[in-house]
DNA sequence: ATCCTATTTAAGATTGATTACAAATTAGGA
DNA sequence: TCCTAATTTGTAATCAATCTTAAATAGGAT
């Protein structure tokens, strides 16, 4: 699916050392290794694929490296974590078309509706890919409450 | 948030109890139970939530019925289980905007292109609720791939 | 009301992903 | 090169969720 040259892979690893330093964060070869392998890999891999195929290179990699140097990419935003299976499975009654939008902090879910969203006109089946069944969309940021509670927070923080 | 009369309560369990009843499936007060108090929670409760308050009407009812039922409710489509979590992580590298369609026979995750999601509209701060960080779009299907092994089951199963 | 069967309970074991910890190693500046 | 804090390793723990077994319970068809 995803093409990518040999020297494309190398401005990535340039890029990704570049941001490490930039960051303060040292450059180990566990790192580049674990992030060459998601660049390589055609499809998404979850984080045991990673460690499974990082280790025929560096045999002694601990799938804990993975893990973490995973998620500090996530946080570098260099990489993306796809589903959010880090959170318990919630359920809902099944009313009529309304959406998500879940608080980073306190982890609150919120309904709300949205007219574009609703509409949204994807094809019951997408060319070369497949048909399509379901459509999730997400929403995740800070709730009013929270963000409340920052500013007090934060104005403290100024008058003292 | 979710403002549900008495009447409208009585009249969801009853639909409930209907569906049961056409499935063939038996109509205990633990499922009724179970699902009141996803029915009665203004938030999007977990497992464990719906269980310690399901206690404290049912004080010997079990985790495992807990779960068991919720997951027959979804399968009956009376609730929706939100986020994915049952799945493991995936990553993928940061490119530009895509969008990822999920296979639900094979599990494989493509990629694709959409002008009318890319261009989506939501505004970054959604009234009352809260900052928007970020909008996930996950689409879940059958992938070509699968599509085609299903129709030559099927192509064999009549032609013998 | 009776009987058959689906369902629930209880308690524990299991699975599978993820994270925590102490000890050993290493990157990178002085 | 040396030093030190950051990082890694290997193992063990955690956590949600599921399964197991056997016994008890309760729907609902007849």
């Amino acid at each position: 699916m995803k093409e990518m040259t040999d020297i494309h892979m190398n401005e990535m690893v340039e890029m990704l050392q570049e941001k490490l330093r930039n960051a303060g964060i040292k450059v180990t070869h566990q790192r580049l290794e674990i992030f060459l392998e998601v660049l390589r890999a055609y499809d998404h891999p979850d984080a045991d694929k990673v460690f499974k195929n990082v280790r025929k290179r560096l045999p002694t990699v601990s799938l804990d490296t993975v893990y973490r140097t995973l998620w500090l990419l996530v946080e570098m935003g260099i990489l993306q974590a796809l589903g959010n299976s880090r959170e318990k499975t919630r359920f809902d009654v099944n009313l009529d078309k309304h959406h998500h939008f879940t608080c980073r902090l306190c982890g609150e879910v919120f309904d709300f509706h949205n007219q574009e969203l609703s509409c949204l006109n994807i094809l019951p089946v997408l060319p070369d890919i497949g048909k399509v069944e379901q459509i999730t969309i997400e929403i995740r940021g800070i709730c009013e409450s929270c963000m409340k509670k920052q500013d007090q927070i934060s104005k403290k923080g100024v008058s003292e």
